[in-house]
DNA sequence: CCGTTCCATTAAATCGTTTTAACAACCCTT
DNA sequence: AAGGGTTGTTAAAACGATTTAATGGAACGG
């Protein structure tokens, strides 16, 4: 059968296409492109041409002169403790399906840059033409790549530094929502766990925490926990404040793999969740649902952001001018075993 | 501070390097790469130079030269009903991220290729020196592909189409694991639900589980559903089952999302489990925790597998053989609410 | 002092595509 | 019949790196 190659064959190039149709390089290269016109008569004999010799187009060759890798980069800096954890599922690996759907429909390929002690020289190998950037801190050490390669690049959740764009994660109504809901189901002391790092959604989650505590007239307690001790840290400053404060009957930890620390911090105790503590997180993963009881969490719709964000940074690509800051649909409360009976 | 590049001013090349270094681009190139030698005072120059003009060695063009991408890609073709599902995690996801971490390790990114109706076209736009394939079926979509390519293929699991090599995924062990425990539990009328598909892994559970069957006088049933319909196909057909072997006891669903549907069946039955029926599945992914109540499933270290994968992979790219045969370590039970109370 | 060998460096070729500018050939108008 | 548009095609020039073969010295031995 043609449109097959013998091993060994070095693969055929456009010339080969364009001597065997009997026309040059170019016109082989216009009709593939559909850029130019071509005669319908000799569009015809490179198509057969095409298909006789098995001819794949070389990629590096094209790129070199569009300047296109038809590739973009998923990018998150959250600690390996805490975004993957023991399965390496999550946040991060839910978004990069969406995102690489989203991007297979219009022709680019998604590459995975799992957080890595040296991004630097890992990055310099790989070719893409934008980024996406998962919640990324004030200093994120990708942001610094990435506008050494002056690359559009777009932000999943608010972002402070220097992104063309990002898609909103709805940080406010989704702390107000877990908030409520706490009180709601008759928590009145309950600090609030966030990582120690500059991400946009501790700040914000601080914010609407400290108003709502004002509010109400309860005292406001933040737990600051390094992001790399995942769980653990967790746990232990869960701990620490159970024995000084054995009123808490109820934690507010957005971060998942904190709230499993927090949870066994309970456990250890000796409490009932949600008889004696209530216990509510953000992103509704697997850690959420796999714990028992399962967590009260949110539904933050990270398929439509995925994609949201994937299309504005093809849109950017190609040149067309994007909104800076897009809208996603509003997150909804999923209750759970954690904080109703 | 210098290395910045200034908006809109062209990226910097070899060429320029190496004239403000005073050299040829050639000696830049070698300093570069490490390839030849090159005098330490000159290396001292271009290396200022290249911080000095903010450098980022051009992918494309490098990749035309050495005709490497940097790029593998991870395909599946597992229709996105039972792969991705509701939250486009699992199976699929979680290799993914172990492969990213390993190929990241050896400076190759790794290209997401979720499946698609149409991988032919998608894929021309996309570079990569060789491929990871899941659980391919008898004739994958991807093979034919990836033929014309020539580029080297490992399988995950065992594969019966022509890959370079693969990495065993334990099947027969995984089978016996699963049924003996069925049995071991008080099972005797347990039917074994699969894919339509020509997996091989559908296969050997089939080969398996009659065996067992037959040691132990059960009489067989394998029901086989439509991978394409998801949770519901399996549903349907164990409603089905029921309604003529009400003494059914058992459930072998090796596919999670099959299993998923399967547990709904029973509940709208109104049967207890693991009372009534002991139902077990494979893949200890998100859907088996989060099902109520949770399902005993294997741990496949899928973990372990990726990463082997991807290096014998990278391997192949470079050059080294790699056997063709690769072992990963054998699976454990995990024994979860769905098969002892 | 000449002939080798070794070394760092360079000039030039090369990879395979896209794109630009030029060119025929043909059809219309006037 | 001359001039003006189309239309389809082409030759040649990019794109930016790596690699090959050649070069000019320095160092060395006899």
């Amino acid at each position: 059968m043609s449109g097959q190659v013998k091993a060994g064959q070095k693969r055929a190039t456009v010339v080969d296409v364009a001597r065997l149709a009997g026309v040059s390089p170019g016109t082989v290269s216009n009709a593939l492109s559909g850029k130019r016109r071509v005669d319908d008569e000799t569009r015809a004999r490179i198509d057969h041409a095409v298909r006789e010799l098995g001819y794949v187009p070389n990629m590096a060759a094209r790129g070199m002169r569009t300047g296109r890798a038809n590739t973009i980069a998923l990018f998150s800096s959250m600690a390996t403790a805490v975004a993957a954890g023991p399965s390496k599922l999550g946040f991060l690996m839910e978004i990069a399906g969406s995102a690489a759907l989203a991007a297979l429909s219009r022709n680019v390929a998604l590459v995975l840059v799992p957080p890595i002690r040296d991004p630097e020289t890992a990055l310099r190998n790989v070719p893409f033409d934008g980024a996406l950037l998962v919640e990324p801190t004030r200093d994120d050490p990708f942001l610094a790549l990435l506008a050494a390669r002056e690359v559009p690049t777009v932000a999943i959740g608010e972002a402070h530094g220097a992104v063309s764009a990002h898609v909103d994660l709805n940080y406010a109504q989704t702390a107000d929502l877990l908030i409520d809901h706490l009180l709601e189901v008759g928590a009145r002391n309950v600090p609030l766990l966030i990582g120690t790092g500059a991400r946009r959604y501790y700040e914000v989650f601080e914010v609407r925490y400290r108003q709502r505590a004002a509010q109400i007239g309860m005292t406001p307690t933040v737990l600051r926990i390094d992001e790399a001790e995942g769980e653990a840290g967790a746990a232990r400053s869960v701990t620490r404040h159970l024995a000084a404060h054995p009123e808490t009957d109820g934690l507010l930890v957005p971060v998942d793999a904190q709230a499993t620390g927090a949870m066994d911090a309970l456990r250890l105790a000796g409490l009932s969740i949600p008889g004696d503590v209530r216990v509510a997180t953000r992103y509704d993963g697997l850690r959420a649902r796999a714990e028992t009881p399962a967590l009260t969490a949110v539904d933050l719709q990270l398929d439509s952001v995925a994609a949201t964000a994937t299309d504005a940074l093809l849109n950017l690509i190609e040149g067309h001018p994007a909104a800076t800051h897009l809208a996603s649909p509003p997150p909804t409360l999923i209750v759970r075993g954690s904080t109703v009976p």
